[in-house]
This record gives C-alpha cells, structure tokens and sequence, in this order.
DNA sequence: ATCGTTGTTGTACGATCGTCCAACAAGCAT
DNA sequence: ATGCTTGTTGGACGATCGTACAACAACGAT
C-alpha cells in the first residue's frame, strides 16, 4: 500500500435523519435482546457503534428514544400488514385473511418483537405523552381494521365494535403467541380467528 | 404520662410469613404508583417500612419479589372471579356471564394492577423460570375457562379452542382498557364478549 | 489549500441501583 | 429478671444509570 493517508477516519459523519434512525434500529435490537429491562443509553450506543453522548444529542432522554422506537417498528409493522393485503387481491376476504395470517407470521408474532410493545406499555400510565400516542396508533390500527371490515359488508353503526372486538382478539392470540410460543401455533391463532371474523360478516353477499 | 418506658420500639418483629406478605403488597403499591418502572428495592422498603436490607433477606432477588407479587396478585384476581362466578349461581351461561362483567369490573381493569402485569411480563422473555411460570398461570386460566365453557354446553373437542380464543379477546379487551380507558367503556367489553360467547355456546338446548 | 460548521467524541459528574453483612434489639423461653 | 434466638437495621460497596459539556475532527464551502 502507498497509503499517503496518514490515518483512516476515526468516525463517519452522517445526515441527522439516517443517523436517527440508526439510533432507533439500535434501541431496538438491544431491547429485542435483552429485554426491555436491559435498555440503557450506553448499550444503544455501543449497539449502534457510536459514542454514549450522541444518544443525548439526538434525543432528549432514553424514553423519548423508546417512543420514537416504538413509532417506528408500529410503522414498519402496518406497512408489512398493508403490503400483505395489497398482496392478497380485490376480494374484501381474502384481504382481511390476509392481514389475519400476516399478524401470526414470523415477522410480526416475535418474542423479540414484544419487548418493544412491553417498553413502551410501561410508560403509557405514568406519562401523559406516551399515552397519547398510544391512543393516536390505537385509532389508527382500529381505522385500517373498520375499512377492511366495511369493505366485507360490515354494516357502518357496527363497525366501530367490530373493529375493537377483532383488534382485541388479534392483540390477545399475539400477545400470547409471543409469551408462550408453544402453547398454540400460528396457524391456529388464525383459525380462530377468521372463524370470528365468519360470525362477524353475513354470509348473504 | 407516668411513662415508665425509656422509650419505645424502634421495629415490631412480625411472622415471616406476614412480613413477606407485607412486601409482596408494597411492591404491588409501588408499581401500581410508578409504573413498572419505578420498582427499586428502596422504593418497596419505604413503602413497606421497612428497611431497604429487609428485601434481600426475604428475596433473592428484586426479580424474585417481582414475580412473587405477580403470582399473589394473580391469585387474587383468580379468587375475585371466582366469588363472582359462585355469586351467579347455577345457571351456567349466567356464570360466564359474570365472568365476563367481572374481568371489566374497577377492581380487575385497573390501570394501576397491569402495571404488575407488564413488569412481568418485561422478565418472561429472558427469565427461563418466569416463562414457565407464566405458562402455569395460563394454563390455569385456560383450564377455568375451558370448565365454565363445558357446563354451557362446548363439545369437548372444542374446548381449547374456545377457551384460548376466549382467553385471548378478554385479556385484548382488558389490556386496552387498561391501556387507554378513554375509548371504550367496560359495558361495552362486556358487551362483546358475550357476543362472542353467544357465537360459541350452541342455543340449542 | 484553507476555513467554518457541526456532527461526534470522551469523560466527568451526581444519583441511584442491587447486594451484602456486621451490629443491634424485640420478644420468647427459661 | 436474664439469656438466646433471629427478625431487623442501616450503611458500605461497586456497578451502572442518565445527563451535560468542552474539545475534537470530518467534510462541504470557499
């Protein structure tokens, strides 16, 4: 080697926005690992590979941090949904199957996964932001529900409660999935729950 | 005052057992007040009154202690049910049905209580000993279910089915009532889970 | 080639954490 | 009244936490 570079740099400067996000896969790879317990600024940032300092920088405290990571994997979660429904065709069934099955799959029923939702469950009662924007995904998961719903022929005035009641239900078989992986399997998680969604869609269409 | 006593005790000596009981109890306090978060050793020896050294002498662990507290909580919630089934009397679908009212009463959709649910379950994923206990009390749950479904008629071949899909749309309904209490009210969880049973229960008989 | 900006580093700081253990005293047996 | 058992205290200890800040260096502008 020539090498008339006297030293290789010792860090790379990056835009503000990727390197944000950089800090947001880290958080979530260290919760996803060691549980949500085992966050803290110092492991983010040697997750990440970076100084403890940038994590300051960026955000203004570890629990910004956690729900910036929980927006963030709640986003990547409904884009996986909507693209398995697009997948699934025109039909208002299949699509809302579609979303069923995806919810079980690998991708989104993860152990790991559910150490994010829990961080950011054990902020909601204490700090009134944090509850908000639980509240703002909750309306949102439930609005994409009721569309897919109104789409099969649910009536308008029963809508609402049937998109609490299949949000609940799906939240239920996922949150157990991920505690206790064996003690049912995906597949009949969405078994019972396309069979609730039958009692739910009049078959006369 | 004749007041014959230099002074009085500094500390009461108290059954084992008791004292356990009483720190099991502060420590529910402080997570139902802090959040899942908040739990400390020292947090739970004030609120107990105790000294901070008390913890480890009866746990051996902060750890311990919590899963502790989630086992006598959960207990307690088990009997609450079971007083309100036994209050409904004979008729089997109107002990489900106190089932279900019961499980959105104050007492048991608490935000306050899920705060011990979600330190919990924040250990499950990486505490061997706390996924089986976790899978202990759910099968337990399960198993109560699955009885009170049997008495209204579910064929045994069904019963697990039912009984995880039950299972699994009560404690969705319950965690987002906890959750955010604001966008629906425990009648109309209530509601909707026995419209769910009635979708399980055969009316033929 | 040099400058200016700003993303990044590394550390220091105080607070708080869980754990441990020797000393103490409350209450029962004698 | 006295001694003994043991529940209880209270602080020491090292580790780790979140935060703040002055110095540094990468890199585009000039």
């Amino acid at each position: 080697m020539k090498a008339p570079s006297p030293h290789q740099p010792a860090f790379r400067r990056t835009r503000p926005d990727a390197r944000r996000l950089a800090l947001i896969e880290a958080c979530a790879r260290v919760m996803a690992r060691g549980g949500a317990a085992g966050v803290s600024v110092r492991a983010i940032a040697v997750e990440a590979g970076v100084s403890p300092g940038l994590v300051s920088h960026y955000f203004s405290g570890i629990e910004a941090l956690v729900a910036a990571t929980y927006a963030h994997v709640e986003g990547a979660v409904g884009e996986t949904l909507d693209h398995a429904v697009e997948a699934a065709g025109p039909d208002p069934r299949a699509r809302l199957d579609a979303f069923v099955t995806t919810t079980f799959a690998p991708a989104i029923a993860d152990p790991q996964l559910l150490a994010t939702w829990i961080a950011f469950w054990s902020l909601v009662t204490a700090r009134p932001a944090i509850a908000a924007q639980h509240d703002e995904q909750y309306a949102g998961s439930r609005a994409r529900l009721e569309a897919l719903l109104g789409a099969c022929g649910v009536p308008a005035t029963e809508r609402r409660r049937a998109a609490i009641a299949v949000s609940a239900l799906l939240d239920g078989l996922w949150l157990e999935l991920c505690l206790s992986p064996g003690c049912f399997s995906a597949e009949e998680a969405g078994d019972i729950a396309r069979r609730f969604l039958d009692t739910l869609i009049s078959p006369d269409r």
